[in-house]
Parts: structure tokens; C-alpha cells; sequence
RNA sequence: GGCCCCGUAGUUCAAUGGAUAGAAUAGAAGUUUCCUAAACUUUAGAUACAGGUUCGAUUCCUGUCGGGGCUACCA
């Protein structure tokens, strides 16, 4: 157990023997001691203070001195200031832990518990490359599945194509009007970037159009809605619905040349699924589902045939589930998705990785799911995450102020090149070892920088100002294990003869405190669905590790006792270090 | 208009209601005959504003100011 917990739960025992009433973990508090103090963890007393009408020092000198008494092992020491104990913990507690877990690779990792989980990321367009905004989302779906199958989960994986609709029909009818024939072979361009080209070409040509309906006195919205070149989309749309063999031929090629291009994207980043779905395939998904909700008077018909939830009891507004046309809308779409998903998988769990900008959908979809008492219904999570936005504000295609992945990935390989090269530390590898090389930190900044942020929050990136390689970051981080690996190449821990005995320094010991948190992250990480504390906790990790290496040496150290134990916290953090990483879907290089 | 989110060093990010608000970067000053200097050490620098609750507020509540999002018979 780790320790913050162990103390929690010795803590509430000590005080039921000593007082005589039960306690829980909401009577005191579990913090880490502040540096400038003596101790290790420190029970905050001041609610105990007024519940049992004690000074903070009788309390303090209570409890301490109990749990000095009769938990030996644990608590070796205790002083308290001003209603903080601070406890001094057995140093052999440190000592049995690290000799325990300093060669296990998966320190940390839970067994099964039997619960299955259902992550959704990703969820592209298919009538345009990706974004910046995208890695965000696939950086933090892929890590979230990873943390949450690291602590037991069963993880599913699934990705939804947003492969229809008016925007698909935009690059068509661009494609059909400007293309004379053209595809990704014949121009050498990558298939979705290629595609997402007439994607803004239409937007260029509906300017254009607009502008000039515009001038005969129409708004821009009825401009944008009457321009010939929009006409043609709206048209495309019904007859792909319709089923019209050459607008679905178009629609088949065009789409396979953007997931041609998708695929070279993912592999370069690692996203991957279990399964995915196509819109086109489950757009008409949850039609029968409306007839239900109307059975059971969740919803009801309006005079003109559409049919609407009322919601406005919980805080919300009046929601349309189907329109008079008798077709389906996105929230309809997604409750029968909702359903499929359950049937096919039954996960107790459904995250979906989707920006904050749906908050409001969200709520709607599991508040309908609940009413119509579905049972997918409670297990819907919407994992909101916060925009990449740049200094100008919102990246947005219109104006042309998206920044591309693939261009991303690319810049950050070539820096990580250039970096590495004027270094000149890696000259003996091989062009296959050096490309490796050059992703790895590379690819590795870039997914650092996007998971180091909590996930809820907006973030900023300024093109401007490239993506940092020195302090807070990815190859910060994989510099320190190369370190540790460059030690442990030239030797490794062997058996020790007998206990330890001498004192563990500072730098040795608060190492050691800080990787004994390493569960109690990886569980904080998986209850929050948040990467971005597995982000901060191995950058302290690497840090701390990075002090003490440079005060104290390993192989040269004064004694063998002594080497032997600096070569285990070596070995164990060079483990959480890899460990920690891979769950940010980050790679650690041997040498760089 | 209604609803939701956010305002922390020059900048980008931290901080389950707890001790003197942490990092990184940019700034200043140092460190390399010694396991990789993509490093280490020292230094200066911040809770938008006004109230309230509390022994204690960056955190909870109210208001003001500022920023963003949602509010489609688009997906």
C-alpha cells in the first residue's frame, strides 16, 4: 500500500484506540512535510483540534507518541509546529521498499479488476488533415487508455469516423468543379491533405460567390446559403443519401485517399483502436429509439411532426431528437451509438475524448440516456478537454491559422535532428539507429508538451517560439534515463550482504520518497482521467534523480553498501522513469 | 439575453481548504581533469479587483472587470 494511504488508515486506527470514537480520513489530512520541516509526512490536525477540545500539541503529542509506541516500523520520529505532526517514517521502511521493487519493470501496475472500459478518441473528419488540436486528443486518449489498462481496466479502444455530411460533400464538389482528374499519385500529395486542399478551395469559391450576392443586398448568411457552389453540396448531400452510385463512388474514393493519409499519421504517433465506427454506418442509429422515448413520454411530437425532449426542468433547453423530416440529428445519432456500443461491448465505462466545446451535448446525451433508462446510460463519461489556441487566439481553417500535424511532427523531428547533431554525442549510430533517434525526442517533446498541461484546461502554443528540449519537458526527461541507463550498462545491482546500515542522505532519500508515490499517481492519473499528473510526477522523478547524480557518484561511490544501494535507486528509476513515459505514449532512448 | 468555463512571476504551466504559493523559460551570477553540461547550484520575480464563510482561501460563496465557449430541424 503505498504509503500515504498506510498512514491515513494507521492514523484513524491510533485515533479510535486513543479516543475511543470512530474517525475517518475527513477528521485530519495526509500531506508530504514541507522541506524547510523535519519529517516525511505530516497529519494536519486543526478539525481534530476542535472535535476532541484539545490543544493542537496534546493531540499532536497523543497521537505521535502513539504511533511511535505501537507502530515501530512506520512512525520512527515525530515533532509538531503549530498543529502540523510531522512524522519521521522508519528509515527501514525505505530501505525494505526499494530492495522489494528496484528490479521490477512494472512497478506499480495493478491486476486485473474485472471492469472493462471503453475509450473513444480521436474521431476525425474526413475532409481534412489533422491538427494541432487533434494530437492533443489522440495524445490524451491513447495515454488515458494506456493509464487505465496499466491499473486493471480492461480497455477498449474505438475511433468514430466522421465520414459524412455537408463538409464531405464540400471537397467533392470542389474536387468534381477545379480537379480535372487530379488524385494524391498524380500531384505526390499526401491523400488527406490532398483532399482538405478542395476542402478550402470550396470555402475560396463560396467566398467568392457570396461576395457578390452580397453586393445585391443579400446577408451573408443567405448569400452563403443561396451561393450555386453550396447549392451543389446541399444537392450532393441528398443524393448520397439517396444512394446515387456515382456521388457514393466519389465519396468511396475521395474517403479512402483521406484515410490512406490518416494512417501514416497514426503510425507515426501510435494512436491505434480496437474498433472503429463509421457515421455512415450509424447515422440512422437511434430512430426506433425515438419511437421508445415517445412510448415513454420522455419525448414528445410537435405539430409539424418533430420531435423535441423537454429539459428545461434540469436547467437546460427544449432538444430536438428528430427532425420533421422524420431523419435523425447528431444527439439522436449518438444515443443510438450509445447503444450499440453497450450492445457490443457492454463496458461498465464510456469515455469520450472530446473537446470542451460539446460540453453542453454531452450533458444532454447522458441526461436523455438516463431519462430513457438505458443501461449505457450511467457509465457515460465526456472526457472534456480544453482547445490548443495560439496567441492569436482560436486556430481556426477559415482563416487558414490551423497548424497541421503532420507539418508539426515533422518541424519537431528536424529540431530534435539538429539538436542532436550539434551535440555530436551519438555519432556511432547507425541511419536506421539515428531516424529512430530523431522521432523519439522529437515526437516525444511534442507529446510531452501536449500532455504536461491538465487536460480540462486550454493551452497555448506559439509558433513562434519553438517547442523547448531543455527544463519541463520530453528529452529533459529522456536525458536523465540515458544517464541512468549509461550507469547500469557498466554495472548493475547485486545481491547485498546482509541489511543496510548506514544513514540514506537527503538527495538518496528524497528520491526514494518520491518514487515510492509512484502508485498513488498512476491511481490520481486513472480516477481523473488526467495524464498530465504522470507528466509532473516523473519530470520530480527526473529531477530529483538528476540532483542527486550530480552530488553523489554511483560507481565511485565510498563504500559497496553504499554503491549497491545507489545502484538500486538507479535501477528503479530508470524502470518508473520508462514506465511513466510509455503511459504518455513516449519512448526513452538507451543513449542520446 | 440565458447557460458553462477560465483570470497565478515578463511568458508557459503547478498547487485533495493547510505551514514562507511550486516549476520551467526568459533575466542576473556561478559550476566541466570526476558515471552523458539536452545538466547542476545560487539569485530576483505572481494569486485581476471588492466583499463574505473559515482557526486558515489560489481553492468555497456573492458582486465587479476581463477573456473564451455553447445557445442550429449542421456534424
Amino acid at each position: 500500500m503505498a504509503i500515504a494511504a498506510l498512514l491515513r488508515d494507521t492514523v484513524i486506527s491510533s485515533l479510535h484506540s486513543l479516543y475511543n470514537e470512530p474517525f475517518s480520513d475527513k477528521d485530519f489530512q495526509v500531506n508530504q512535510t514541507k522541506p524547510e520541516f523535519t519529517g516525511d509526512y505530516t497529519i494536519v490536525l486543526f478539525s481534530l483540534v476542535k472535535r476532541l477540545k484539545k490543544s493542537p500539541d496534546e493531540v499532536g503529542n497523543e497521537l505521535g507518541a502513539f504511533l511511535q509506541e505501537n507502530h515501530p516500523a512506520l512512525v520512527a520520529e515525530f515533532n509538531i509546529i503549530k498543529g502540523f505532526l510531522n512524522l519521521t517514517i522508519a528509515p527501514n521502511y525505505w530501505l525494505q521498499l526499494l530492495e522489494e521493487n528496484y528490479s521490477k519493470k512494472d512497478y506499480g501496475r495493478l491486476p486485473a479488476n474485472g471492469q472493462r472500459v471503453m475509450v473513444e478518441y480521436s474521431s476525425p473528419n474526413t475532409n481534412k488533415p489533422l491538427h494541432l488540436g487533434h494530437l492533443r486528443n489522440n495524445f490524451l486518449g491513447w495515454s488515458c487508455a494506456a493509464i487505465l489498462s496499466y491499473n486493471g481496466y480492461e480497455v477498449i479502444k474505438t475511433c468514430i469516423a466522421n465520414d459524412r455530411g455537408i463538409h464531405i460533400c464540400k471537397s467533392m464538389v470542389a474536387w468534381k468543379l477545379f480537379a480535372n482528374g487530379a488524385t494524391p499519385e498524380s500531384t505526390g500529395t499526401k491523400g488527406d491533405h490532398f483532399v482538405g486542399d478542395y476542402y478550402v478551395l470550396f470555402g475560396q469559391e463560396l467566398k467568392k460567390q457570396s461576395a457578390e450576392l452580397i453586393n445585391s443586398g443579400l446577408t451573408k448568411e443567405e448569400a452563403e446559403k443561396k451561393a450555386p457552389i453550396m447549392q451543389m453540396a446541399q444537392q450532393m448531400l441528398v443524393d448520397w443519401e439517396a444512394g446515387d452510385p456515382e456521388v457514393l463512388a466519389l465519396w468511396k474514393k475521395m474517403n479512402s485517399w483521406v484515410y490512406e493519409g490518416f494512417a501514416v499519421t497514426y503510425q507515426r504517433i501510435g494512436s491505434d483502436f480496437n474498433k472503429t465506427y463509421y457515421e455512415s454506418d450509424t447515422y440512422l442509429l437511434g430512430k426506433d429509439l425515438v419511437a421508445f422515448g415517445l412510448s415513454k413520454g420522455v419525448f414528445f411530437k410537435k405539430e409539424d411532426g418533430s420531435v423535441w425532449i423537454d429539459l428545461t426542468a434540469d436547467g437546460l433547453d427544449e432538444k430536438i431528437v428528430q427532425r420533421k423530416d422524420g431523419t435523425a440529428v447528431y444527439m439522436t445519432q449518438d444515443i443510438g451509438l450509445a447503444v450499440k456500443k453497450y450492445e457490443e461491448f457492454a463496458c461498465d465505462k464510456s469515455i469520450y475524448v472530446v473537446g470542451n466545446e460539446q460540453d453542453y451535448h454531452f450533458k444532454v446525451l447522458k441526461l436523455i440516456c438516463q431519462k430513457l433508462s438505458l443501461p449505457a446510460a450511467d457509465g457515460i463519461f465526456h472526457l472534456s478537454y480544453g482547445m490548443v489556441e495560439l496567441p492569436s487566439g482560436r486556430m481556426k481553417t477559415r482563416e487558414g491559422t490551423v497548424v497541421d500535424a503532420d507539418d508539426m511532427i515533422e518541424e519537431m523531428v528536424n529540431v530534435s535532428r539538429q539538436k542532436t547533431e550539434e551535440l555530436g554525442k551519438v555519432k556511432d549510430f547507425t541511419p536506421e539507429e539515428l531516424t529512430t533517434l530523431f522521432d523519439t525526442i522529437g515526437i516525444g517533446a511534442l507529446k510531452f508538451f501536449l500532455l504536461r498541461v491538465d487536460p480540462k484546461k486550454k493551452m497555448l502554443f506559439n509558433p513562434e517560439e519553438s517547442i523547448d528540449f531543455h527544463g519541463f519537458t520530453g528529452p529533459f526527461i529522456q536525458f536523465i534515463h540515458a544517464r541512468i541507463r549509461s550507469i547500469l550498462r557498466k554495472e548493475q545491482p547485486s545481491a547485498m550482504a546482509g541489511n543496510y546500515k548506514e544513514e540514506l542522505l537527503p538527495l538518496e532519500k528524497e528520491l526514494l520518497v518520491t518514487m515510492e508515490q509512484y502508485p498513488g499517481v498512476l491511481a490520481q492519473a486513472a480516477a481523473e482521467y488526467n495524464p498530465s499528473h504522470l507528466a509532473n510526477y516523473v519530470y520530480s522523478v527526473a529531477k530529483t534523480f538528476s540532483s542527486f547524480y550530480t552530488e553523489h557518484k554511483v560507481a565511485g561511490a565510498a563504500s559497496e553498501e553504499k554503491k549497491q544501494l545507489r545502484l538500486r535507486l538507479c535501477q528503479l528509476a530508470a524502470n518508473i522513469i520508462a514506465s511513466a513515459m510509455q503511459l504518455l505514449g513516449i519512448n526513452v532512448p538507451e543513449r542520446m
